[in-house]
DNA sequence: GAATTAATTGAACGTTCGTTTTATTAATTC
DNA sequence: GAATTAATAAAACGAACGTTCAATTAATTC
């Protein structure tokens, strides 16, 4: 046999970035084998070379396309200057609830995208990380922000972003949908934890520090810069 | 040729061991093979069966060792039982270090505990998140103690403790030795971070929050729970 | 409806893999 | 110093790997 009845070029290469996705996932990138992933799509091995060249090839284009959406999706996400939102603290939430509903939602992409870049050439590898760096140039730029204004109280930009970074982009190592907490909840506790470590405390918080007798900060005019006006 | 001159079964042991850790941190498990890591130590490919039946044994005893290395270390760092460092905040302090310490001091066989699972069979893979259950169970304990007796205002341990594991064992990927942070100011930050994310503020976020006119939190007597006594 | 293109099969290539077996030599024991 | 044990070498096993190539059929074009 050789073409099959209803096969179609696209649908083919959706149906192997998905399997693949999905395999290397589980197994890593070297454990899976071509054979495997072409059984998987239910194509002979030799299908497979029709739509990426090499076995690294296809690794680089899935990650591509994962940080590739990841900083479409910042781009969309990201609060509009002038608006209610634009401010810091609201940037910051935006970045957080952003990054977490966008990596609970592929977290097989996610894990092949951390896990995976050993097995990149040195150039393609260059490629991802520059992706990374970008997007994390956006979280350093709000820190950045925050600190110059007094809202935050970062001692070190770049170690903090790394370390917000990494812990909520945790969250797909231990969640599982069917659990006990909603997308929501999580999304709103990675939040708070979040804005308590770059020294911006929420109403609460303040609240229970200050005490009854709570001055607030004084020295600066208008609201609280940690909640965005609505 | 067959034995060599000099030859000891656990130097030859202990070279197998480094290598391996060394070759799996930098190709990965799968990546690498038998035979690299028979040329790495400078002996022949049958000569690690002698020491490991497996491949995959080899890899488990490397993270069964990581493990125990990492329980022991915080069962030799825990502050004593009535100390000045008895408190959560002083547990926690400690416990943050030590891992710090204990993972910068050995990078690659943190990258191969972390990355590698999923080239355990299902039976070792349990075996090492057991021993990754108890160490995580420690600090849940030491937040829980915290919140309870309002040192702490964490939400919710689980989740929170999960977020610090995450947070602080991120360091090794960014860390550079010959970077401009020394390891003791990597270690402070981490350390103040935490606290902020617990919600345990030090002094001068404290005074910051506070302003000039604090009372403090009121209700409690004795010092500041986050400045445990010297 | 013939010609062309797109999609896939089936078989094969050379290489490398984890592992085993057997033989050989160094160190240790008595 | 002979017997025994520990440590390794050398060679080989079958299986699986990524990849290629020629043949074949479905869909599309003109």
């Amino acid at each position: 046999m050789a073409r099959t009845t209803g096969s179609d070029g696209e649908k083919t290469q959706a149906a192997i970035r998905e399997a693949a996705v999905g395999l290397i996932a589980r197994l890593g990138f070297e454990a899976m084998s071509m054979r495997q992933l072409a059984a998987e799509v239910g194509v002979q091995p030799a299908a497979l070379y029709r739509y990426f060249p090499t076995k690294e090839e296809l690794l680089f284009s899935l990650m591509h396309a994962h940080m590739d959406g990841l900083i479409a999706s910042w781009g969309e996400a990201r609060p509009a200057e002038g608006s209610a939102q634009a401010s810091p603290a609201g940037q910051l939430a935006a970045f957080v609830e952003n990054h977490i509903r966008f990596h609970l939602a592929r977290r097989h992409a996610t894990h092949v995208s951390n896990l995976e870049l050993r097995s990149l050439s040195d150039e393609r590898l260059g490629h991802i990380l520059r992706m990374r760096a970008e997007y994390e140039g956006a979280l350093r730029a709000i820190l950045q922000a925050g600190t110059s204004r007094g809202d935050f109280q970062v001692e070190d930009v770049a170690l903090t972003a790394m370390a917000i970074i990494q812990m909520i982009t945790g969250v797909i190592v231990w969640f599982r949908p069917e659990q006990r907490l909603s997308e929501d909840e999580v999304a709103a506790t990675y939040h708070t934890m979040t804005m308590r470590l770059v020294g911006c405390a929420d109403t609460v918080d303040r609240q229970a520090l200050r005490g009854p007798h709570a001055g607030g900060q004084g020295d600066r005019t208008g609201g609280d810069p940690c909640i965005p006006d609505r």
